[in-house]
RNA sequence: GGGCCUGUAGCUCAGCGGUAGAGCAGUGGACUUUUAAUCCAUUGGUCGUGGGUUCGAAUCCCACCGGGCUCACCA
């Protein structure tokens, strides 16, 4: 490892802290106040004495006295230190070997300076971890994307909207946790290493266990061993984790993502429907304190119900086209292409829906929507609408254009689950390698009975997105997938 | 993977064929109430990497290594 010329100056002055008996790295530090508390109570606490700590901000020196901005994880305090109450030596020490970055701890009386900046009157003063390097710009903070991602450390010391993210998003999965529990949902946990993989349609990360010699599957969702503990008899699960799914990286994707899946037993769709609604208003109120919630360009109020709207009447809507009424796949494809959609001539009839859903109805989704019903060839794991075996109960939800989430009443049939999956089957077997595996080990569960259930997934990466305002999913997840460089 | 944009000092950025620049940070100095402190002086660069064009390349061209947006793919 090399040292360029700031580094250096920087371990020269360590090693002067050494040699002058001060140790740069002390494995003991004090606190009797954070920085937030000494400033919200200074009215009643002006006068005492107080010990805080901080990483140093900002250096104003001004001959025998120096102001220093200094920020725990709570806020910024200001030391004043006087040469006349630490002596010279310590001011030497404050002046010439403390630099920005520094992890420092002071002791003195709280006290306000003459233009109103609450303070530590400081009476002692110690370095208690030493930088090396320096932090970025004091005024612009860290503006390099990469860097802001690489080195996430530094965008959460330099930039305060990165620390509030990533503040918010734990609040959100607090709520989120308060409210599935408040519903008398039990969180559990299923296995990340799976024999074999499904629940949605992705391709997998795949790893091997040694002493098993045994290739297994990083899960894609948690569906499938949910609904097996719906079959054990625990009526209402669900499992907040981590997801991984082999496939591309934008602004909406990460190939290891968040979700929260649930399971409610003797209930339906549209339960899960109630649930994103309430989840999302608990959300909101607790944690941004507001039903209106700004993303992006759109102001959008969360207050339940939502419209809650058939996906055949949705693109009727948006483009004219009636996909019911139109059997012939061929004729959908002429449509659809002179609506304005690119549709290959191999795409299959759902995925040709899908694109239409895409192109014409997703951008007018602004206002909190649940579109429901889809066709049941994208749906392997759904349930058919009474009187339709061509339409499945699934829906999502969509705010702001974000896809939030995916649910349906789930399919307990054990011989039409069967009949799903080889029908996937065969989509493998014509090249379609995000169709679902065979699960017979799944089938075997549904064999004992699964009582009618309502099953839901949410993103809870792209809710956080929502709830924070972040246009790109790597602005919520604190150290999301790049490439690795070259030496590191 | 395609298209467009992008990479210059530790950080934030200018420069876009003719001597490598500014602010902050750093270094030396002045200063006992600053708020991005101020003032004086000053160090610091393989202009992402490698080729090419040119009398001359940070600048133009090509390839490569990263990054962003976007399309494709994808909940």
């Amino acid at each position: 490892m090399e040292f360029d010329d700031l580094q250096q100056t920087r371990i020269a002055k360590l090693q002067t802290l050494r040699d002058t008996g001060r140790d740069p790295y002390p494995p003991r530090s004090e606190r009797t106040i954070t920085n937030a508390e000494a400033v919200a109570e200074f009215d009643r606490r002006e006068g005492e004495t107080h010990t805080v700590v901080g990483r140093l901000m900002l250096k104003r020196g001004q001959g025998k006295i120096a102001f220093l901005t200094v920020r725990d994880g709570t806020g910024d305090i200001q030391f004043f230190v006087q040469q006349n109450n630490v002596g010279e030596v310590a001011m030497q020490v404050v002046k010439a070997l403390l630099d920005l970055g520094d992890i420092v701890q002071a002791t003195g009386t709280l006290m306000k300076t003459r233009n109103g900046e609450v303070s530590i009157d400081v009476t002692d003063i110690r370095l208690l971890s030493k930088a090396l390097s320096p932090p970025p710009e004091k005024w612009h903070g860290l503006q390099d994307i990469e860097k802001r991602y690489r080195q996430r450390y530094l965008d959460l010391i330099a930039n305060d909207e990165a620390r509030q993210v990533a503040v918010q998003r734990s609040r959100i999965l607090e709520a989120t946790r308060a409210f599935m529990n408040g519903r008398g949902f039990l969180e559990v946990e299923t296995p990340t290493l799976q024999p074999l993989y499904g629940g949605a349609a992705a391709r997998p990360f795949v790893t091997h266990h040694n002493t098993l010699d045994q290739d297994l599957y990083l899960r894609i969702a948690d569906e499938l061993y949910l609904k097996r503990l719906i079959v054990g008899g625990l009526e209402r699960v669900y499992e907040i984790c981590k997801d991984f799914r082999n496939e591309g990286i934008d602004r909406q994707h990460n190939p290891e993502f968040t979700m929260m899946e649930c399971y409610q037993a003797y209930a339906d769709y549209h339960a899960m429907m109630d649930i994103v609604e309430g989840l999302c208003a608990h959300v909101a109120t607790t944690v941004i304190g507001s039903l209106t919630v700004t993303y992006g360009d759109h102001t959008v109020d969360l207050r339940p119900p939502w419209p809650r709207i058939p996906l055949r009447d949705a693109v009727k809507d948006a483009c004219g086209i009636d996909y019911v009424a139109i059997t012939d796949t061929e004729e959908l494809r002429r449509r659809a292409r002179e609506a304005g959609a690119e549709i290959p001539s191999d795409m299959v009839r759902a995925r040709i829906i899908d694109e239409l859903l895409k192109a014409f109805v997703r951008p007018s989704l602004i206002a909190p929507t649940f579109l429901i019903d889809y066709p049941v060839e994208l749906s392997p794991l759904a349930k058919t609408k009474p009187g339709d075996p061509t339409v499945v109960e699934r829906f999502q939800p969509f705010i702001a254009g974000l896809e939030l989430g995916n649910a349906y009443t789930e399919l307990n049939d054990p011989l039409d689950q069967l009949a799903r999956f080889e029908e996937q089957a065969r989509q493998r077997a014509q090249g379609d390698m995000e169709a679902m595996p065979v699960d017979e080990d799944f089938v075997t569960a549904l064999m004992h009975g699964m009582p009618p259930t309502g099953g839901l997934g949410v993103g809870i990466d792209r809710m956080v997105m929502f709830f924070t305002n972040q246009p790109s999913i790597r602005d919520v997840i604190l150290f999301p997938a790049l490439r690795s460089t070259e030496g590191r």
